[in-house]
DNA sequence: CAATAGATCATCT
DNA sequence: GATGATCTATTGC
């Protein structure tokens, strides 16, 4: 939380995350165990994870755990930083800065994030995460996780109080 | 403002 | 063959 995304001329400072355990998270991918398109999630940590949903976005997160276990992070939101105009010109549908990255399909949108990058080394690349020099002060709120059937009062949502930019 | 339908396909049963 | 870690446009109040 607070971290600065960057991928190519875009970044954004990440403002909302939900945590995906393993095998005991019903609501999480790994739960069913290694498959073709969870393996990663049970390889190094540092590393994207990129997945195709409802037949038109894709979700980007960060594998968190040590080799050989499961658990990821949702990147759910961003506060856009840099490359502004590149992301209205690829979000067309947003009408105020608040919507270029509110979400966890519209941030991979607004910064070019695609399965291409799904795999890919986060400490190095084009796409990677920075930690700025003086993190400003935040307070982090809890809640439930959005959108899911199964574990769904489990308090694993993280968001920024306050932040405007957090999804709807 | 809230509720809802539709888009659309990889993944796993 | 059903489902889903979503978003948008549209409807109705």
């Amino acid at each position: 939380m607070g971290k600065i995304l960057v991928h190519g001329k875009t970044a954004g400072r990440i403002v909302e995350t939900e945590a995906y355990l393993g095998v005991d998270d019903r609501a999480a991918h790994a739960w069913r165990g290694i498959t073709n398109r969870t393996r990663l999630l049970f390889g190094p940590p540092g590393h994207a994870y990129v997945y195709f949903i409802y037949g038109m976005y894709e979700c980007l997160n960060f594998v968190a755990e040590e080799e050989g276990k499961a658990g990821c992070v949702l990147i759910r939101a961003i506060e856009p930083v840099a490359g502004i105009g590149l992301m209205w010109r690829r979000r067309p549908a947003a009408k105020r800065v608040e919507d270029l990255g509110s979400g966890p399909g519209k941030l991979t949108l607004a910064l070019g994030i695609t399965r291409r990058q799904n795999g890919a080394d986060l400490t190095r690349g084009s796409l990677h995460v920075r930690q700025l020099l003086e993190e400003p002060d935040m307070r982090i709120e809890v809640t439930p996780r959005v959108g899911i059937r199964h574990c769904a009062d489990w308090p694993l949502r993280f968001l920024i109080a306050g932040n405007p930019f957090v999804s709807r």
